[in-house]
This record gives C-alpha cells, sequence and structure tokens, in this order.
DNA sequence: TTGAAAGCGCTACCAG
DNA sequence: CTGGTAGCGCTTTCAA
C-alpha cells in the first residue's frame, strides 16, 4: 500500500486511457450533455471513472467553462444562531440546486464586510448572498453597492437578507407586521399599559419592531396608555440595563414589557426577578424572534417566531430563479403566546 | 454605465496590458516571491489591477498551482448550536491563515456523509474537517476512512471533532474529565445520591460522560450511593421522558440528577416543575455543555463548559501545522456551578 | 458519435 | 529582473 503523499488524483485523462477512449468522450460522458455518447461507451467511461475513483476537478472545471457552482454566503456571526438559522437554510437549498457553499464572517465590521466582498469576486460565485449587513448609514455602504454592481455586471447575482432598499434581490423580514401583530394579541389578553425596550434608532430591525408595535397598539381601538420607551442595547446585557431602569423609575403604570428581541427580554426577565418582580404574574414579558430558549425560560417567553431558515432558502432560490432585475420576498412572521403573558383577568388588575 | 451582464471580470491580461509588461511580470507582482520585481513595475502593476478593479481567479489559479486554498467543513447541522460553535472556530482559523472555507451539511445520515467526502474530493481542498461525523458502527464506516485515506494519499489533510479511534488528526473534548470533575464539584457541595439521565450506550459522547461521572463519584471517596440510571434519548424530549420515569418511579433516594447534556437537563427541569419538583430546590439538576440558555432557565443550570469554537480553531491549526501522522488534541472542559445545584446545607436533609 | 486541438486564466520554467 | 511559453485539468468547437 503506498502510502505517501506523492500520488496525484487521477484526471480525465487516465479515465480516457482506462476506458479507450478520447478525453473528449469523456468529458461528455461524464459531465456533458450526455446524449451524444454511445450508450456502450458511456457505460466503459463510467466504470473507469468509478475503478479509478475518479472526480471532476472542480476549478478546472470552472476554469473551463467560465463558471462555478459556488454559492458565497457572508455573514455576521456562524457562531449566533441568527445567521446559523439563515446558513442551515442557505446549504439546504444551495444542495438541492447542487451548489457548493462558501461562507465569510464578516464580524461587527462593515470594512470587513466590504473587503470580503471583494475578495470574493475572486472566487468567481455564481451567487452572493449578504445576511444582516451593517452597511447601513456608514460610508462603506456606496463602494458596498459599486462593488457588488460590478459583480453583477459580470453575470454574477446577490441577494440580501433583511438589508432593504438596495437595487439587488432581497428577502426582508416582516419585523413591522409580527410586531404589530403581537400588540394585537396582547391588547386581546387584556393589556393595556406597557414599556417597550428598544435599540437605538439606526438599529433597523429595533425601529420597525417598535413602530409596528406602536401601529398595532394605536390601531387596536381600545384604551391603550402611551407606552413607557426604554432605550438599550440590542443585547442580553442591553435587555437587564433596560429593567434595571424601569425599576429604578417604577413600574406601577406598566403592565406588560415588549422588548423587540428574545435576548433582552431574557435578560430582564433576569434582571426582573433578581429585583423581585415575578416575570408573568407581576409584569408580562414578551420578546421577538422565537429563539430556542425562548421557551426553557420560566416563565415561557412570549415571542414572534421569525422562520430564518426559511429566508435562507428564499435567498437562494430567488437569486436561481429570478429575471434581471431585484426580485424581493417578505417572510411572514408569527405571533407565539406563551406564560410570559398570561390572559389578564380584570381581578388582576393592580390597585 | 454599461449594466449588461455581458462584461466579463478583466483578467491578468488585461492588467499587464494597462501597465505595460508581461502577464509574468503581474503573476508575479501580485502573488508571487514579490522579490523578483522591480518595485517601480510592481507598484505599476499594482496601480492597473486597482484601476481595473482586478481579482485573481482562484480557480485558474487553483488549477495552474495544482492546489487549492479552501478547507471543506462537514457538519450534522448548521443550526444546531453544536455545529455552528465549531464553524465559527473553523471560520476564524482559516481566516486567519487566508483559506476560504466550504460547508456541506451531512444531516442525520452517514450514507450523505460518506457521499459528501467523496465529492468533496472534486474541490481539491487542502483539508477536510469532519465534525461530529456518525459513522460510528455504521457500515460506512470503512469506505469513508478508506475514502478519507486516498484523499490523504494525495495530499490532503484531515482531521476529526470528537470522532476519536480514526487513523487521522483528531480534536477530542474531554467529557469523561469533565464529568468526572462535575462529580467531585457536587459531592462536594453535599450531595451523596444521585440520579443519572444518559442516553443509549451507543452514543460514545453520553457513555463517555456517565463513565466519567461514575469515575468521579466512586473516586470521591465519600460514602455515595449507588447511582439510579435512567437511560432516554439524548434530546430535550428525552430529558423530560426521563424526568417523568424518575418521578413516576419516586425519588426519595436521590438529591441531585446529572444529565449528560444540557438539553436533556432542561427538559428535565420543564417536566419537574409541572410534576410539582422545584428544580434546585427538591431536586438539584445539572447537565454537560453550558449552551446559552443553561443561564437563562430558572435555576440557572450547573453544567460543564465544552469550548466548542477552540476545538474548531485547533482542527485547523492541527492540520495545518502537523507533520504525517496523525495528531491528537484534546479539549478541556470546565464545570460551571450555578443555582440549579445550591449547596447542600445539613438542615436540607430531607427526612 | 468521435477525436484532435484550441482555449479558460494563471503559474513557473527557461532564456535572455 | 523580465518576457515567452509550456503546461494545469477540463470543455468545446471543428472535422472527420
Amino acid at each position: 500500500m503506498d502510502d505517501r503523499p506523492n500520488t496525484s488524483p487521477p484526471t480525465m485523462h487516465d479515465v480516457a486511457r482506462e476506458a479507450g477512449v478520447s478525453v473528449a468522450t469523456v468529458s461528455r460522458a461524464l459531465n456533458g450533455s450526455e446524449r451524444n455518447v454511445r450508450s456502450e461507451n458511456a457505460s466503459r467511461v463510467r466504470a473507469a471513472a468509478a475503478k479509478l475513483g475518479y472526480e471532476p476537478h472542480l476549478s478546472a472545471q470552472a476554469t473551463a467553462k467560465g463558471s462555478t457552482r459556488t454559492i458565497a454566503l457572508v455573514v455576521g456571526d456562524v457562531a449566533d444562531p441568527y445567521f446559523s438559522a439563515i446558513a442551515a437554510g442557505v446549504t439546504r437549498a444551495a444542495a438541492e440546486a447542487g451548489l457548493i457553499v462558501t461562507m465569510a464572517v464578516a464580524g461587527r465590521s462593515p470594512e470587513r464586510e466590504l473587503e470580503i466582498v471583494r475578495k470574493l469576486r475572486g472566487q468567481r460565485p455564481r451567487v452572493i448572498i449578504i445576511a444582516g449587513s451593517r452597511i447601513a448609514g456608514t460610508d462603506t455602504r456606496l463602494p458596498l453597492i459599486e462593488e457588488l454592481g460590478e459583480y453583477r455586471t459580470t453575470g454574477g447575482r446577490v441577494a440580501m437578507i433583511s438589508q432593504r432598499d438596495l437595487p439587488f434581490d432581497t428577502v426582508t423580514i416582516d419585523n413591522h407586521g409580527g410586531a404589530r401583530r403581537l400588540a394585537h394579541a396582547l391588547v386581546g389578553h387584556g393589556y393595556r399599559r406597557f414599556a417597550i425596550f428598544r435599540a437605538p434608532e439606526h438599529v433597523r430591525t429595533s425601529t420597525d419592531r417598535y413602530e409596528g408595535f406602536l401601529a398595532g397598539l394605536h390601531e387596536s381601538g381600545a384604551d391603550v396608555a402611551e407606552p413607557v420607551v426604554v432605550e438599550a442595547e440590542f443585547t442580553r446585557s442591553g435587555g437587564q440595563d433596560a429593567a434595571r431602569r424601569l425599576v429604578a423609575r417604577g413600574f406601577d403604570d406598566v403592565e406588560a414589557v415588549f422588548a423587540v428581541n428574545d435576548v433582552m427580554a431574557i435578560g430582564a426577565m433576569t434582571t426582573l426577578r433578581e429585583a423581585g418582580v415575578v416575570p408573568g404574574e407581576d409584569l408580562a414579558v414578551a420578546g421577538f424572534d422565537d429563539i430556542g430558549s425562548a421557551q426553557d425560560v420560566v416563565p415561557p417567553l412570549t415571542s414572534v417566531a421569525v422562520p430564518l431558515m426559511e429566508a435562507g432558502l428564499r435567498a437562494v432560490r430567488l437569486t436561481l430563479s429570478s429575471g434581471d432585475d431585484a426580485a424581493q420576498a417578505q417572510i411572514p412572521t408569527s405571533v407565539v403566546l406563551r406564560e410570559s403573558t398570561p390572559i389578564r383577568r380584570p381581578s388582576m388588575r393592580r390597585r
């Protein structure tokens, strides 16, 4: 057994020799239009390929054909469940279409994102998908758009997930509508006085959810008080921070908290409990995203489910099927009511 | 502005013409040893490349050089936090080394995994990393080993994460040691009577943790009772199931539950609470993995932290630096004590 | 239906 | 230090 790393993988020439045909025939039999090769030869070729363990050299194919079968995915952070769910959708759709996915991580830096996209062009991917881009309002916005534009000029397709207002295929999440329906549901449960924990205005997702929630409250028709708004970071500790400030301020005028995402909501619940306030009893809490642990916290957290994997799937399909101009798709969200927002019986009313 | 997708990306020839030098010089200036080109020419070339927005065609480079700069990662499921943490580590290490990572998802099928590895060879990756392979005991085991062996023969490197006993670079998790130290810690907290929720024997990870825990109990020297063992699935609902059976059986002789992973532990806590048993008060609970929600459940869950991202990092570095024979690395785990296993005061002793 | 041969974009060797 | 040129492994005319 020769185990030294000196051997090189069998090439098409090896297969051709083994099968007693020309390389052209091998190419046709294995990856070509299939119909123009005598079936006897075709099977000889396949047999030879199998015997030698031949796998076509994808890079060589790519240079010869001038196009690859890869789709490049750019995410903020793979370990974040938000992105990993999207990645799962993308890889699935890619597998269905026989495409390879390459992944790059932009971290929290718009500069890095731009740099990645630039380098990506060297890969000559069929599709570039950018999830949760951070370019809003930064000075990398225009360069990025231009870069992607040039890429498209050379035949590439690009899709943005949750980054709207860009001249590319776009998959958006229905944040506004989800928050709106959540507001309806909570009002329906008897809540009238709310606090909203939101992120700074430039965080688009947060703002969409905030506005959707407000819209839902206003259109509910019920006699809803003007909500108390607390601004904090879009993170778990942001939620804790907001809760701390709410408690400090006093919350006699608040029956329920809507945090614009689940990690904020969960952080808030922890802090509330530490302050002697029992979530779901003394104060209802709702979040957004319906992350896995939403159902494991106590009490289970009311939230709005966002089918992120679906978003990844759709992004791929959009780019694969669409014509020349930027297509749009919106992923619906759905309210999931749990014990953190129990139905409010009149007798429960405070004071 | 020409926006039709007819243009093709600039090639090295374009750059050469623009800079007034030969392609050979461009190649050297841009990707070569750098030292053999007059600095004036080098900067002309760089300027031309920048002006044209030239990016080297990676596939062409790969065919010419005979080697790619990609590392292929095979995971069970990207959306699973276990794998996405590993993926994060792999992508980070890859970025540091200037490598592109491609990702394939094997799902729960060993056949699919084998098929993926076979196809992967067409990519000619520098490295193949397989995380959490499911081949144990299946009849795809040998073919997989052979396939990977051939790949290595042609100069590729392969690393397995958490799949030991294979003739490749391997990164293992110290499951045994972590469980052992957890046992010590719990005994140190005053617990003497345990139930263990474990998965079926063929689940290697579960068995390692189970045995480690037993070893820890035995060597603790304390007067520890023979633990009650409940076998269930390695999932959240498995944990619920186990808890249900424990409650049905009666648990007067149990002070603490060790579930071999966090999702089981969390499922168990939910079921216990529904049965009127307060986790952390009536019955202590500990898990393993220290997943994100371990600190969000009530009470926060004692667990054993597994630095999965580190495992991904190490796997890449192992393959990049190691010599010819299979290198090994073990990732240490660490006990994280939280309120689900409070220190047991003598007065708390039941009866 | 087949084979010969001319590329694909890039690297690397060989002269100069 | 530079340019010419022969490959890398594959696809795709073009004739036969």
